[in-house]
Parts: structure tokens; C-alpha cells; sequence
DNA sequence: AATGAATGAGAGTTCATTCAT
DNA sequence: TATGAATGAACTCTCATTCAT
């Protein structure tokens, strides 16, 4: 809207996310109304126009704001030249913690960004691409280095280690006292070795 | 609602619930209308309250409709005394089919069961204990055939299993191109032995 | 909407746009509120839209309405075999008397179909035009009949007509103690002979 | 508010004025929003309220505008001592040139003053009716001068020629190829002779 | 002299629900 | 068994207005 320079309206932007992250991942888009997210934030519901254009638009800016740091984190990774089970290790441990530390952003990204007019998705389709690319990356490394199956589905692999992360992250938020760095080491261990024990034939 | 026993009725009902469940998986329970349901099922908004007492009994319904089932299919697969691997299998094999086979209302019990108030939810959380509990009970059975590591945690295994299974089901159901058989045998490949090669270390 | 055949819904909506008409021409479109035509149909607001798909459509048809009879009418005249004399006396009492019998709906869209879409427009256009070039066509045959001066601009002459009536029929409106009929001889008068005396030069 | 006399002040209440014309006179009082406004002429929403208590006030004010200087160029008309075609004349000229040389506050006034309070319209009805009995004397003295009718309803005159002219004066706001000289020669010609040929019978 | 920020009232619109028929 | 008609509450969004700075 006005002067996007000033801090202070950097500052209740940012908190006005935050609130629609918060009451989206409560409620859903749909069910969530203008009120229930600016009461979230302490101010009133006309005034969340000030910072929204729409609530679609908030929507929006929640998701994109929800995978943003998430896809950075993993190009981080993807940059970073270490051994593939650090690099899983590492991915399951972002992905996880975003769930718990961040904010509820990155659930609505996931359950919410369909409601959103395809011309809005086309960031948000770009960089989930993107960090599926890169995760898929990671595995073909993986491949190489003999860490990794020969046969290997990348494709199929980077899906499921996306899907078993959402599915946990899921779980995370909705109970607070779970574990997560053991959750973490556990999906990491699954994944890696499955659930047979050693030496078991195929 | 008179005469519900009525044949003519109880199949207008089942249409009521499968209408009701398709639009509530393309749209979400909020964003989804009671005009949207009557249109889909070829009759008028209105009409549609001779089936369902309310737009939440429908999501009720369909969820319940969604998840009956898909637990009882479970408890087969329980109650058959087959290895550890053929259990798994069809486990996996079963929840994965109920995506593309019957209709949309196991996702909708996955993602809109939370929007029913907690009384409605009584039997659905009972259904979906139930079900992980016989998945538990078969992950156990497993450890003590040795199928399966002895340290394994059951608990976080069903869930993984359910977690995976719902991820791919939903890109199945996104996407009607996906040969589920071909994603059935690697889900199934990837929960026993991981990605990792034969051999490899811990 | 719905069946447009049931002869209720026909006559409710005739109602809801005559209402419209009313309230649009005492408030102006955007200082008339659903909540202003609704009551003054004797229902709920919400039920207007049983009969509007929106506001605007409303004016739309309020508009439609206004100017068709009104078309119409002057389809006759232009069709009328009458001396020129006569047929623009008719066309004067067609246009003036429309604002007192009929109702408001003339003003409206004199005063308000600027607020519509370009698109929703068009077929008010095409009336308008077509009107005013059954005018104008009138005027040609009083040139050539010598009725009317050889050098007449008919297109002047025609919007001159259009404008002078309609500036009366707002007085009309909004002074119910005039006397149409003597109002339609006096503009019929000056349009003919003008304001000078007989015989005076030009 | 405070310092309305200096001259920076005096000189951007101008330019409001002229700007809440332009904006009322294209979208009509409702239809127009402050921002609108200050937009127009190059301020900030909140600021307008330093030249305006409100909205309606702006409107007042423009009407005021639009009306005063017209009024007043009557009264010169009036009070020089043409014959009265001359007078007719600068009257057509001084009432069409308005809309095209001023500025839009002649149409706001004729547009939207109803939409004024009662108490707010005061000033204006005496302004509009001190012009309305100018222009009936100056026919009144036509008769006596032999260069109208006899039996000239004066009144009806007056209300006709303002009439006409403000027809003609929207369609000059609308379309800016129109050639107003060229208008004013034609309504002043149709007013004094009508359309009708020299000598023809009453 | 002007603005950024907020507000509260009211707008148009949608929609679950009811009910006479 | 189904529908047309209506309703009232909730919702998103706009906007005139205020005021500290």
C-alpha cells in the first residue's frame, strides 16, 4: 500500500502474516473470517485492509512467506557439500523444525495454497518445484556416492520423503509435546533403513 | 426423512453422500456450498435438507462413509494370519486403492473431519484409533517374527505408514495419470527397506 | 434465476424492478442501498438477490425497462403515416407523459446508466440510437414535406427535442402538480414556432 | 484550518474545489471517494480534511462554485440594456461556455445539489431562483418590447431555456469535439424562430 | 501543511436453513 | 419426494472521518 519503506508498517506487515498464518492453519481459509484474523493481531477487521488488499491476498502472502525460508534452507543444504545422510539428516531436520519453530505458515502453504487463483500459485508452484529439484538433486548425489540404492527412483524418493514430512509435521503442530529431534531421527532412520531388520532379503 | 427405509431413499442417500464428498475434497468443507452438493447430485438446494439434516451432518456422514471401510478392510488384514511382508503389503495396498477405487471421502475425513465439533468426532477418532491400533498390533506381530527390528517403535511406524500413504494418496487423487500399482509396490519397498543399499551400515 | 416461466417469480421481479426504479431515481444509484429497494418491495434484503443476480444488474434492468416501451412507442409514431405536425406532437406527449404514468425508470436511465459497464451498455445504446434516428428521420420527412425549414440540421434538431423534453420530465418527476398536458402543448409550441412573434426576421 | 487567509491556503482550497468538481462531475457524489479526490489533486486522503469538514461540504462548495459566477454574469446580462435577442444570446453563450471553458462544477450542481440537506441547499435554491426570475425578467421585458410573444408564458420560457441549455451543455462535457459556438448559434436560432418555416401557420 | 494509521459504520453479497406447497 | 421462495446472519470489503505526529 503506502511508503512500504516504513518500518513500522514493515513491522505490523509482518505481524498481520503471522496472524493470518496463525488463524488459517486454525481454521482453514474458508473458515477463518477478516475478524478472526485482525482480532488475532489486536486490531480491527477493517483496518486488516490496510495490509491486505484482499484475503485472498493474505493468503498469499502467508504461503509464499510459509515456503520462502523453507526453499532457502534447502538450497542451502543442496549447496553444502557433505555426505548424503548428513544431508537427509539435514533435510528432515529443517523440514521438521519449520513446523515447530517457525510459525503455522508452512501448513497453509500445504493444505491452503489450492484456494488460491492459479495465477497466484505460480510462485509458490515454482519454488516447490524448485525444492523438489533440489532434494531430487541430493538423491541422485546420493546415488552416485554408492550411499544410495542403485536403482533408485529419485523422483519417487524425494515425494516421500516431502510426504512422510508433512504428514509428521502435521502431527507436530497439532501436539505440542511431541519430541521433534526424536521424531527427526526416527523418520531419518526410517527412511534410510527401513523397517526390516539388517541383512533381511529383499 | 420419513419412510428411510424406503429403497428409493436409502440410495438417494448414498448419491446425497457421495455428491457431498466430492465436492467437499475439490473444495474444502467452507468453501464448499449445500448448492454446489444439491448441483452435483442433479437436484436443488433445497431438496438436499430431505437427506441431511445439516451441511455439518453431511461432512459427518461422508466422513464416517470415508473411513468405515477402510477400517474394516483393516481389520481383515488383521485378523489374516499371512507374514509380516504380505500384511504390509496389503495395508499399503489397501489404503491406496481406497484413494482412486471408491471416491474422495477418505481425504475428505483426512483433511475436514477437524471442522465437526468435538461430539461428532467421538466416533471417527474411535475408527482411526482403532484403526492404528491394528496396525500397532501387526507391527508388533512383525517384531516378534522377526520380520521387523526389535527395537522398532510401533507406534511411530503406523503413523509413518498412515502418513505416507495419505501423502501419495493425495498426489493419486491430484493426479489421475499416477499408475498407484507401481506406487503401491515402491511405498511398500521403500517402509521395509529404506533407501539406503543392502549391507550399509547403520 | 430459476424457472422464469412461473408466473409468481414474473411478477415479483416486475415488482423488485419497479421498486428499483423508484428508489434509484430518489437516491441515485450509488445513494440508493439494496436494503432501500428491498423495503420498498416489502421484503428482506437478502431476498432481493433471489430477483438480482447484483445492484448493478438491477440498474440494468431498470434501465431496459425505462427506455423500451419508450422505443416502442416512438416506433409507432415513426411509423404512422401522420403530417409531420402531428407526429412530433406525439412524439412530445409519448416522451413527457412517460415520466408522469409509467414511472421512474425513464429518469433512471437518463440519469444513471452512465454508472453500468461499457458492455452492460450496449443494448441501451443501440435504443437510445435507434431513437434518436427515428427522430431525426422524422425531421427529414418535415424538410422534404416543407413542414420544417429547408436548412434544419435534423440531427440538432432531434437531440434539441430529446433534450427539452427530458429536462421538463425531470420537472415532471419531481413536481406532481404539473400539468402534463399543458406542459406538452407549450414545448410542442416553442419547438415548432420558437419565441418571437410571427412574421419577425430572422 | 487555522490561517485561511494566507494565500498558500486560499490557493489550495481552489485547487480541492476544482478537483472534488472534476471527480464529482465524472462519478457522480456517491459515487466518488475521498481518495478519489485527494488523488485528483495530488494529496493524500487525510489532508483533504483540511480544506473540507466532509465529503458533503466539498459537494456545497462546489455547487456553490459552479453556480455563483453563473449567476452573476445573469445579473449582467440583466442589467444591460440589450435588446433582447442580443441578451438571449450572451445568455445561451454565457450558460454553454460555461461547461466547456469552467470547469465541471455547473453540472455537479445541476447533478447532485439534491443530494445536499435541505439547510445546505438554501443558498443555492435563492441563487438558482434569483437566476431563473433574471432570465423572466429579461423576457418579460422581450414582450413589452415587442420582440417576443404577446401571450409568452415567461416561465415556461425561463425553465425551457435552461433546460435546453443544460441538455446541451452535458453533451458538451461529454463529447469535446462538440463546436459550442456553433451550439449556441443553433439552440439560440431554435429558441427565437423554432423549427419551423418562416410564415408558416400557428 | 500534510500524512500514516486506525477505526466504525455500512455497504453488497453469499449462504445455510426453513417451510408451505 | 422435491422445490420455489424467503430469510437472517455472517462475511468481505469500502470509505468518511479522526488524530497524533
Amino acid at each position: 500500500m503506502q511508503n512500504p519503506e516504513s518500518p513500522k508498517y514493515q513491522q505490523q506487515k509482518q505481524a498481520a502474516i503471522r496472524a493470518a498464518a496463525a488463524v488459517f492453519a486454525r481454521k482453514g481459509f474458508h473458515g477463518a473470517s477478516t475478524t478472526d484474523i485482525a482480532s488475532e493481531m489486536g486490531i480491527k477487521q477493517g483496518s486488516l485492509y490496510y495490509y491486505f488488499k484482499s484475503k485472498e491476498e493474505a493468503l498469499a502472502e502467508v504461503c509464499l512467506y510459509g515456503i520462502r525460508d523453507y526453499v532457502q534452507r534447502m538450497e542451502e543444504i543442496a549447496r553444502d557439500d557433505a555426505p548424503f545422510e548428513v544431508r537427509l539428516l539435514a533435510t528432515v531436520r529443517s523440514h521438521l523444525s519449520s513446523y515447530r519453530e517457525k510459525n503455522e505458515a508452512l501448513k497453509v502453504h500445504n493444505d491452503e495454497r489450492l484456494y488460491l487463483p492459479e495465477i497466484k500459485r505460480i510462485k509458490l508452484k515454482q519454488l516447490g518445484s524448485h525444492y523438489r529439484e533440489l532434494l531430487e538433486g541430493i538423491f541422485e548425489q546420493g546415488v552416485r556416492d554408492g550411499a544410495l540404492r542403485e536403482d533408485l527412483d529419485c523422483h519417487f524418493a524425494a515425494q516421500s520423503v516431502i510426504g512422510i514430512c508433512n504428514a509428521w509435521g502435521e502431527l507436530i503442530v497439532r501436539d505440542p509435546r511431541l519430541d521433534v529431534e526424536q521424531v527427526i531421527t526416527k523418520v531419518n532412520d526410517l527412511l534410510l533403513r527401513g523397517l526390516a531388520p539388517m541383512g533381511a532379503k529383499a
